[in-house]
DNA sequence: AGGTAAACGAGACGGTACGTCGCGTCTTTCA
DNA sequence: TGAAAGACGCGACGTACCGTCTCGTTTACCT
């Protein structure tokens, strides 16, 4: 038989040692290497199977046993962007929460960080691959801010609140800029969306602080 | 020569009586109208021009006269839905912010919706179609609800914040959510977002009393 | 009603005065010297309509008000090579068919006779254009030909023979080179072919006598 | 690279075993198949590419694999035409070239026939192509009647005389007579005219009775 | 002298076919 | 037996011309 087990280029052929040649791991690095840099030149979607296949020397059919099909070649590319976020070791639960949201802001900056945005936004919503993707870059940023809420609350700097509203406020805001680009998405207007965003909730004496600091 | 202006399909070939046959506005419209009724049927990218073409009884090349190439005649489709703005006549300017983004919500969470969100982030940024179609669609409502804001601020509902920032915590909840589908756009969210965002620059007690009204 | 007698570019607009603004005479002949110089370009088929209207500075329609369509417009063309026929004052019939001969061997080997010579083969031969075309490059002068051919044997200097026949043995061993082009047609060939068709019938010792005679 | 060599349909691709997939002569032979069937129904210039791939079951880019554009598809299934020459075992060298001019004339009278002749004539002259095709259809004949000539000279059946001058007579007037159309080409055509080209170097006694048969 | 009807240039129209590109699959040979 | 090479069927792309159809303008004739 021909059929073989896609892995979607995240599971490392485990399954307990196959006959044969085993699949080559430096064929698929190649692959996800040529078509991360066809990504940086013209973006998601005119990167072309052949095109990656002759830029890392590979021929097409290696390429879709790996993946099933252009979209999660390309997906793949994208999710193998550095794993990033290296633990900010900040003060308080909130500070690192706003931290965060600077690093993310300064990542998706990119063209890189754009071309992310686009398929985000472009795939099916409903596909398995979709969700990964989605989950892997976003989401899992998500549940880190929502560690960041859950300790601020515990700690009482934060009030009562939705966590998951509070999030999906902040990190809105910045895919929203980002999306639109209406307007610069500099840690200024980070600052100062995520005082907005929490100051009726806030607890202390940062909150005049910050307030002043925003009028322009 | 045989170069002619693409219209983009915005503007209606003014500049004062071309020579020659005059472009048929019928043709256009036909054009728009299939290309919709596509869209609905199967989403962005697997609209083609030649299916248009056909469907709207039209030849390829006149299709090409008006727009430059396939994605720009999808935008042009997309941007043809209906101009809404259902004229909310509400109470006080914060209730009917409140109710904009209750509509902008409903009124993308339909498939066409959904397409329209993903040409917004696929498209090439730089583009004037993609400007203008991100406009088109989001930044009028934007602007929409930064009128509301202002009156909000006039009549002393609010207190004093940065507009932009508040609009781009407000809008960039709702795109987020309908982006990434990791949690119903339902009407208690909207509701429980819009607190959340602005309960620390809201007057008086109506906060309560709103958050009780919109249950259903 | 809008139907009009196309004049097949050959009739001069006759019967009777007709109402409302005559046909430009002048876009006529700017037509067919844009189609003339085309020709010479690039070869019959790769003449196209709108390159004569852009060229002669003429409407596409008014080239389609006097030819029926592209076909015909470049067979009026080619058939507009001046009218030659220089009169050949030779002595015998017999000298004079051979000088035609020379005649059509010499027109014909320029760019624009082998493009008559290729519309004279690729046409639909049964088409009035075609027959007409036909009849004016070839049959015009094989009629010619037959002339000397009767006044040969009138006069002695050649036996009995199948005026049609003869015709066709030298016109084709003309054309016949000219198309495959599989040596040349020089003056030595057709004097060689003249002699060696002829010969059987041939009276007298002239035949010696020319043979040198056309020696160059 | 992507650039492969176009074999023009007539080199069977040898080379010394290419690596990859080899071309399937199973889709070419459909192809030429495909093209010949429609050649005879409707003429050379309306076969469409578009036509023989749907007809042969075979993608567009197949055919363009294999030959450069339409003109080279179509010339080369009129090439595929059977290879006839039925080896005419004929009695005299002479008589066998009689019957060769017949069996041509017979061959090319047919409307596939007359499509070779237009393709002939309306080909770029200059072209490798257009020499092949010239070659294979025509001169290959013609080396035919060389040996023939050739052989009745040795026999005596001839006196001394050009053969390519003789040649030339022979097969430009029947293809004259194919192209003009100006009268039939009947057997009976070729017998009179091949009687006149080579009655001044005949030898022996066929030449009378040849002489009083040809008279109507 | 003015009307008026046809022809004019320009160029958009519905079509058809072109030749190209990319998809995802298949069939070889090579290592 | 996996991988490179690359041909395959498919289908859409954007372009070139075809021959027809408006447009607004020009030009000669005919009152």
């Amino acid at each position: 038989m021909r059929t073989r087990v896609k892995t979607t280029g995240l599971a490392p052929l485990t399954e307990g040692r196959r006959r044969g040649r085993p699949r080559s791991a430096a064929a698929r690095e190649a692959i996800l290497r040529a078509a991360r840099d066809m990504l940086a030149d013209v973006g998601p979607s005119s990167v072309t199977v052949e095109g990656i296949a002759t830029r890392a020397g590979v021929g097409k059919p290696t390429i879709y046993r790996w993946w099933s099909d252009r979209h999660a070649v390309v997906m793949a590319a994208l999710m193998d962007v550095e794993a990033d976020a290296p633990a900010r070791a900040g003060r308080s639960p909130l500070t690192q929460l706003r931290q965060q949201l600077h690093a993310i802001a300064e990542r998706f900056a990119t063209p890189t960080g754009r071309h992310v945005t686009a398929m985000l936004a472009a795939a099916d919503p409903n596909s398995e691959l979709s969700k990964a993707f989605r989950n892997h870059f976003v989401m899992a940023r998500r549940a880190e801010g929502a560690a960041f809420l859950r300790a601020a609350i515990q700690s009482g700097e934060l009030g009562r609140l939705d966590i998951d509203v509070a999030l999906d406020l902040l990190f809105g805001a910045v895919f929203f800029r980002l999306l639109m680009g209406h307007a610069p998405l500099d840690s200024k207007f980070i600052d100062n969306m995520f005082e907005l965003a929490l100051c009726g909730v806030r607890r202390g004496t940062s909150q005049q602080r910050n307030t002043k600091a925003r009028r322009r």
